[in-house]
DNA sequence: CAGAGCTTGTGATATGTTTCACGTGGCAAT
DNA sequence: ATTGCCACGTGAAACATATCACAAGCTCTG
């Protein structure tokens, strides 16, 4: 039903089947009807090869000559990545990031929808942010359990990490997207996923030191924006 | 003077430098003064093979027979990242993501700060979180020429990034960590990171997707966490 | 209906990354 | 010293991923 995966998906064909539906729900609003791989690899800063290979993995939803039905194509990238299914998912942690993600309008706009949360602080428990009660933690396994949530998102102290999750884990959670600056050990059957803020701005310091460093002789070529305080 | 880059590093080497540089901050806290490829390997998920590989890339840090000594190799991890160089970050948009980001600790932990906040709505622009003053789009340019910052975080909302994104770039910043689910187009001397929680999410949701399909047979060998209400 | 022009889907190829396997150097104990 | 053991560093092999290049199929026109 969901898509033949003929052959397996490599990871990041996975997440970019995400920007193809994104990007196709943004071509909808605005009316297209038809898209080629060439116009969907610039929207998303892709290959018009790699688009087609990334579709094909699941199956063949283009016309030769012509090119991709936006709505169609994108209903089958919404069947294969399971938007639509409406997983409820779990909050835990509901401090800044937490609360952010609370209020963060992207989760249900495809489809996700955070209908539980659970904080430690006493002081939190009982208010109510976007229509969710927060629960005290000790709730979390009759919670989850009695709600059939599979997803939880992560948002708590890394120190704290690795024991709310074998709590979720313990739950039925089969699915974490941790936010915390931790490497969590979990079972096979469970899946990670992680947000980490340091490792993607040490990344960058990484890569703008390499080309500070490669480009001494070259700044030059650079001074169209290194317009830097020319006073 | 920062590493001798012996062949290229891929991205994701890069990434577990990240994670191998968190690892031995906190090894380093334990008292700890010497780790095994082995052990770093089982704290950070990755394999032993893995670990050398991705240090042989910049260097070799280790004594045979022996290990690495951990406060040698986290001064090492620090100097190629580029850590404690201390470069000052941008923030623009302080919604509900970007004051999580003001108040994210991990950043400064890392030596990297939020020195300056943007904000496009009349009401944020004046107030004060953590020390920064919430400035007005239009001292963007100015402020971040001044302070010379090249570094910045977009926490807009999506319609609005990539008219920011080339505001930035015009301002000279030349790295960009963007927390809007768009794709941005940015000259090839800007480099860019992406944090998307969508994509994260519809991941999760797919290998749900997929395991539940495959696992139909062998829903029994999951069954010490599928405790799910067995009524 | 034939032919031109376009775009998909896909073998074959090239590139990139991870894993393996072992030589090398180092430490400790006898 | 010599022996035994250990863990790094690294060439080479295996594997994974991205790119190329083209045959196949569709549409439209004359």
């Amino acid at each position: 039903m969901s898509g033949s995966p003929r052959g397996k998906a490599p990871q990041m064909a996975i997440r970019r089947l995400s920007m193809y539906y994104r990007t196709l729900a943004a071509l909808r609003e605005q009316g297209v009807e038809s898209v080629s791989s060439e116009h969907l690899s610039v929207l998303t800063g892709s290959t018009a090869a790699q688009v087609r290979r990334d579709l094909a993995y699941f199956g063949s939803f283009g016309r030769r000559g012509v090119g991709y039905e936006v709505h169609s194509l994108q209903a089958h990238m919404q069947d294969i990545l399971g938007i639509g299914e409406g997983w409820p998912m779990a909050l835990v942690g509901v401090g800044n990031l937490g609360s952010a993600l609370l209020a963060y309008d992207g989760f249900p706009r495809q489809g996700f929808r955070i209908v539980e949360a659970f904080d430690s602080d006493p002081r939190r428990v009982g208010t109510v942010i976007r229509d969710v009660v927060i629960k005290p933690m000790d709730q979390v396994k009759e919670t989850i359990q009695a709600r059939q949530i599979v997803m939880a998102l992560l948002a708590v102290p890394a120190k704290a990490a690795q024991a709310v999750t074998e709590q979720l884990v313990a739950a039925g959670v089969r699915c974490l997207l941790n936010f915390a600056p931790v490497t969590l050990q979990v079972p096979s059957h469970v899946h990670l996923a992680s947000v980490d803020l340091s490792i993607e701005v040490e990344y960058l310091s990484y890569v703008l030191r390499e080309s500070v460093a490669e480009g001494e002789a070259s700044t030059a070529a650079c001074s169209d924006v290194t317009t830097v305080v020319t006073s």
